[in-house]
DNA sequence: CCAAAAGTGTTAACAGTACACCCATGC
DNA sequence: GCATGGGTGTACTGTTAACACTTTTGG
């Protein structure tokens, strides 16, 4: 007995889902915290807005199973913005699965989100079945026409970011430029969470972090800009900078 | 055209994943944590021990979309042990979809984690194409085999649920009994976390949340056990005590 | 000099830690 | 009485929060 066909034997004969990595990806610009939208260019939802994202593949789903759920998410990620896995901060968020999300039949999406630091922000412009797609600043998102639950995605999505970028500083260092300035750094903190911090507050907790030599000195120093003081430049020590 | 022809149009046509839900359930009780597990009765793995769970039911996937994920997890627990979802904390935890987890086909599975009170754990035993069923303790997870991947879930869970409970008092709701001794709760908390808890600085913890309303006095005292001073009966506020 | 933005210092309140001590019960 | 576990008090430390203040630049 061939071992493809002793697999066979034990293989699974229910109906099955349709399952899609869906991506929330997000960054910081301007103040402001947004988002990658496509429009959609078929039914259902056409002319809706919605998530980035497609099916993942299975193979025959015997001898060959396909690709890792993260290997999706990657794959859409780069099909869409041209970023790879090393420039973003990518994580599972949920998965929704509930029955009827998807007119066309049941649907299990497995949701992840991606940050992308400030200095490799894309362009993004029509794809294969999206009409359009853009940035869309996260605040104005209640005037949009989103399909699917994929609200819902989005505003779990932020709440979890907003929460975690308290605890886990890798959220910070991939939405910030490779060098950035106290105020920039707080000023992500502040977008994300809603909150307002206090500078001289702030700053400490940036001191204990040079301290700690999470934090060095940027080398470079940035092009004198507005009016007032110029800031001095970091960088997060781990990665980034030596990074690329 | 009908509706349901309709939909059918837009049907997805790809090759689909089975998909299952795998339940981590969780109980405190002699100061050991402990979780439910299930012997294998067929191949693959026969006779290794794997988590609950089973297959979410999709319908036809067109008319019929089937079952939400959720109701799939509250479905296998109660299978499983009797146990519906007002007993237990019941939430989503991740989900595992490498290639090759299971070798019969790809599978995609959602994990859950419950939380059981110590007053409210079930007996189990063999079931369907269970050979086995018991509790184990946590500790004691590194002798025994375990199917799939199935020890990477179960360490994720434990992780989370260390994490968690230190900021989402409902972890530890849910693993205690109605009513509860402040040492009960310390327990939990210490059992969960594998860390020591200053009993004077818990109580410390435990009587702000006593002045918050969180906590009340339980109306019983507890029949005299041991020895050493009888500790009063405490229990939570919001939902269990009144809730059955 | 003035506006604007960067950056520092001072204080009080609060929460966490370590540790010593007292209370009530069974035997 | 004494062992056992329940329960409290105190002093120290570190973090947070609010707010006033100084420094450096462009015009």
């Amino acid at each position: 007995m061939s071992r493809s066909s002793a697999r066979a034997k034990f293989r699974y004969e229910h109906a099955r889902p349709s399952v899609t990595v869906d991506m929330v990806v997000l960054t910081v610009v301007d103040f402001d915290l947004k988002l990658l939208l496509i429009e959609r260019g078929q039914e259902p939802f056409e002319g809706h807005w919605a998530l980035p994202g497609g099916f993942v593949q299975v193979g025959d789903g015997i001898e060959d199973q396909g690709e890792d759920l993260d290997v999706a998410a990657v794959r859409e990620l780069q099909e869409e913005t041209g970023l790879s896995a090393r420039d973003v901060f990518l994580e599972q968020l949920y998965t929704f699965g509930k029955a009827g999300r998807d007119p066309r039949g049941r649907v299990v999406s497995v949701a992840y989100y991606a940050l992308v630091p400030a200095d490799r922000v894309p362009r993004v412009r029509a794809g294969d079945d999206a009409a359009d797609a853009t940035w869309i600043s996260v605040s104005r998102l209640d005037r949009i026409d989103l399909a699917f639950d994929h609200a819902d995605i989005i505003a779990l999505a932020v709440e979890r970011i907003a929460g975690k970028i308290e605890y886990d500083l890798r959220l910070a260092m991939s939405l910030v430029p490779r060098s950035f300035t106290k105020a920039e750094l707080r000023r992500v903190f502040e977008v994300v969470t809603g909150n307002d911090y206090d500078k001289s507050n702030f700053n400490k907790r940036f001191n204990r972090m040079i301290e700690d030599g999470v934090i060095v000195d940027a080398p470079g120093k940035r092009a004198g800009s507005g009016p007032g003081r110029p800031a001095h430049l970091y960088a997060f020590a781990g990665k980034r900078l030596a990074g690329l």
